[in-house]
RNA sequence: CGGGGAGUGGCGCAGUCUGGUAGCGCACGCGGUUUGGGACCGCGGGGUCGCAGGUUCGAAUCCUGUCUCCCCGACCA
């Protein structure tokens, strides 16, 4: 991608009414735009951080062979009165309109209810289970009050999977197996260390849900953690939590986090609400277990982007940056130009992502604030220097100095096939 | 929904108390000098002060209502 071409422009200042780090760092280096409170867009950068993001939990997904699907934002009344979740009483959070000849609908805060109502063509014995199933929806929620940026808004990106199973053994097996398809989610996205499998509260099936909490200053949540037996306790349930686990409040140390997923085991509840069943093997009627499992990926954004940043900007891990290299290119003497075209030809086909800063008006210093803004873990400069000396100068978003390299040693960094 | 703060060119702000029809920096356009950490000089375009009423000869400024944004709280399947 071309600077030239890219219609963002970065700000000297920050938003003057945002105050969560989040929030302030993407709107000034032109990732999001701020529609209302809770409701951004997602510009080209940040766009490439959201897609990154969702291809990382896609191929974890199809590590436990779920399958992607995308479901309708416009729900039926119908569906959610099954198991009362239509009532305002019940779900305090929707978004309701209607069809012009009045029919009720209802804009899409979960797809648990939809789903369930979806399979009953599909899932009769079985033989159709298990079934594993997962989307990228926006997520409309009517909350009280938006905050934190991108972190809690009113629309946001979710990754949300469901899984049927024809016994609960078999459902806790997969839970299991997609917790540590979670913790590699979250490792790939940088934030591993920091992010605790964590006991919350349960629902009809089992004593405890699980959260993955994140520890983060801006986060809404606060947990009890045991670093060395890596026990994560949610502060709305541990006083249950400590008598079941058998260890002492005061072993635990108090941390704010934020929630950048959650899983969930319905048992047979949902879908006998819902009236969902399966033939079993010796001919009966069973029950189906399910299970729900979610990522707020855009959450994930922000969470990424108040934990890694610096004073200078946004510091993103190479695998969700919206680019691994920004090429600055400084001034336009014709041998300059031609040495950073051709290295922007070469390292984009080699599927290098590289965000190639071609403005010709703009001066070195603020090129190179914008790559720090911005983010980008590798930042190249080419100039009458490097083309002098037959070299790249290549500095990392977290080194103090730059080095200078020939084309074999930066091909060695970035991986690329000579 | 309760409490607090704030709405003035694209962005950041001053002006409001003590009414006299709008100003600064950045950004933008043109010309010139510059060119390795957000350059400099000159010229120029762009807002009627969130919105609606009211008071007044006259309102960004005073009064009333209303909308929006941020923060704290409540809420969060």
């Amino acid at each position: 991608m071309r600077l030239s071409q890219l219609f963002t422009k970065t700000s000297k200042t920050a938003p003057a009414d945002e105050t969560s780090k989040n929030a302030m760092l993407l709107i000034q280096a032109g990732f999001v735009h701020k529609e209302m409170a809770g409701v951004y867009a997602y510009l080209p950068l940040g766009l490439k951080v959201v897609e990154n993001i969702k291809q990382i939990v896609r191929e974890e997904m199809a590590s436990v062979d779920s399958n992607e699907l995308i479901m309708t934002s416009l729900q039926r009344r119908e569906t959610w009165e099954k198991t009362g979740r239509w009532s305002p009483e019940v779900v305090d959070i929707w978004f309701k309109t209607k069809l012009q000849d009045d029919t009720e609908l209802g804009l899409a805060w979960s797809h648990e209810e939809p789903i369930v109502e979806m399979l009953r063509p599909f899932v009769h014995s079985y033989k159709d289970l298990p079934l594993s199933l997962y989307q990228f929806q926006t997520k409309l929620r009517n909350e009280l009050r938006a905050k934190s940026g991108i972190m809690r808004g009113r629309e946001f990106v979710m990754k949300d999977m469901y899984s049927f199973h024809a016994s609960a053994e078999d459902l806790a097996a997969y839970y299991d197996k997609t917790i540590e398809a979670y913790k590699r989610v979250y490792d790939r996205l940088g934030i591993g260390a920091d992010t605790y499998v964590t006991f919350a509260s349960g629902g009809a099936f089992t004593k405890f849900s699980h959260e993955f909490q994140t520890i983060c200053d801006a986060g809404e949540d606060v947990i009890y953690l045991h670093r060395e037996k890596n026990i994560a306790i949610n502060e709305e349930v541990i006083d249950d939590a400590i008598k079941e686990l058998g260890i002492q409040r005061d072993e635990l140390e108090q941390v704010k986090t934020a929630e950048v997923g959650n899983i969930f085991n319905f048992g047979a509840s949902k879908t006998e609400e819902m009236g969902l069943k399966f033939t079993a093997e010796d001919g009966t009627m069973s029950q189906i277990h399910m299970g729900s499992y979610g990522i707020g990926v855009t959450r994930v954004m922000g969470v990424i982007a108040e934990k890694l940043s610096d004073e200078r900007g946004l510091v993103w891990p190479e695998a969700v940056a919206p680019a691994r290299v920004y090429l600055a290119r400084l001034g336009t003497d014709t041998e300059v130009v031609k040495s950073a075209d051709e290295l922007y030809d070469r390292l984009t086909k080699s599927g290098v992502g590289v965000l190639y800063d071609d403005r010709d008006e703009v001066r070195p210093g603020e090129k190179f604030a914008d790559a720090d803004l911005m983010g980008i873990p590798y930042r190249i400069v080419i100039s009458n220097k490097t083309v002098t000396s037959n070299s790249y100068e290549v500095k990392h978003r977290t080194a103090a100095e730059a080095e200078h390299l020939n084309q074999t040693q930066l091909d060695h960094l970035l991986g690329v096939e000579a």
